[in-house]
DNA sequence: TCCATCATGTAAGGTGTTACATGATTGC
DNA sequence: GCAATCATGTAACACCTTACATGATGGA
């Protein structure tokens, strides 16, 4: 066990200035609200985070053990008869610490990625019947994201919920989620009406063997 | 011309199951509009798509060398007397090729991450004052952007364009942006302003120890 | 029999970010 | 004198994704 005595991290890990850990500080707020497994974990974000974040198992995984490793959790395992053993992961006092820190912390604007977006930007450059596929397949991915969710908000507000405070900014959230799907919605539908409207003005000689209205 | 009939990357590339290229072909769509050097493109990155994706100079310049290197853009320097030498990139017709494969691809949608959301998410452990700051320097954050992209509007749209056509799919993209900001700026205003009286109205007391609920 | 669920991981490799390096010109 | 703009890059490393590996239980 090589250089245990100093704490572990303090001495020589000084924090590269490169590091976000978002990951990691979402997995400590899970443990702050409960002990949990991995694959609790796992289950959280597909249930409850995938839509603003959400991470592989061999990340989630490896970030506990490394979690473990700096001493911000613990973890035990709990022995099960019939099913494989969980390792229960919880929050030790300096975890805790941490978990406020960020909670604290101004998060920096950082812009998100979206690559049906970036697709969109360049539609010009290929046809409006393309570009037109692209808002429907979009179309039909928010309303599942939304139906997802209100299926998830269910199984949610059903059960009385252990701490009603905590519940509430996890369904602020999810409002503020939804209500964005709502407005995307509406633009994805004005724009497709749009382009309805022109693919159908523009084309009376068939293209191919596409019927449009008389 | 090394390897010539065999269309140049088939042979020994492979294409690796991992990647999914999404800066690659956005610099392809920004060549496929004119030519540009690496500084153009950063330019663009900045003043048109930063709202939904971004590169540093590291990434464009080391990506533009690979798409050379590949064949699917090529390179002229052009010599200027007063300012650094500007290398020209421009679309070769397999990048023109491979840029339209992207454009009939759809684009599988994959979650955002959303780091504010996140921590929002987890508010419930921390006080609502800290809360409440949260949500009214997101509220800034994106008053700012509109701001941003309303005062590139008008550079665009005062000059009058190269190519109507695509312009079109750039302002679509912009108005889809637009609407979802302003979006999430009533969300963030409601959950402001319940908030506020949420505090005003229940502490008439001190602010140190909170704990109680009659 | 086959598939989903429970449960924990490793390996490989692509993607993205920060910091650093250089250097002339133009405007305040 | 100082800062911004123009212009091109490298190095290091953190982050994220995909594919793979294992194995029991319980239901259709």
């Amino acid at each position: 066990m090589p250089g245990r005595r100093l704490t572990g991290k303090d001495a020589y890990h000084e924090e590269p200035p490169n590091a976000r850990n978002t990951l990691r500080s979402i997995i400590l707020g899970l443990l702050g609200a409960r002990p949990m497994t991995g694959y609790d974990i796992k289950q959280a974000f597909d249930r409850a985070i995938a839509s603003y974040w959400n991470a592989g198992n061999s990340q989630i995984y490896t970030t506990l053990k490394a979690l473990e490793h700096e001493g911000l959790v613990e973890s035990e395992v709990v022995i099960q008869q019939h099913r494989p053993n969980r390792k229960l992961y919880r929050l030790t006092p300096q975890g805790q610490v941490e978990l406020e820190v960020w909670l604290q912390e101004s998060a920096p604007e950082r812009f998100t990625k979206d690559e049906f977006l970036a697709k969109l930007f360049f539609c010009g450059q290929t046809s409006d019947e393309i570009a037109l596929r692209h808002l429907i397949e979009h179309h039909q991915a928010l309303e599942a994201q939304l139906a997802h969710m209100e299926w998830v908000l269910q199984r949610y507000t059903q059960r009385p919920a252990r701490r009603p405070h905590l519940l509430e900014y996890q369904l602020l959230v999810r409002e503020y989620k939804a209500e964005t799907l709502r407005a995307d919605l509406t633009v994805t539908e004005r724009a497709i009406a749009r382009l309805h409207e022109r693919i159908a003005g523009q084309q009376p000689s068939g293209v191919a063997e596409r019927e449009r209205e008389p």
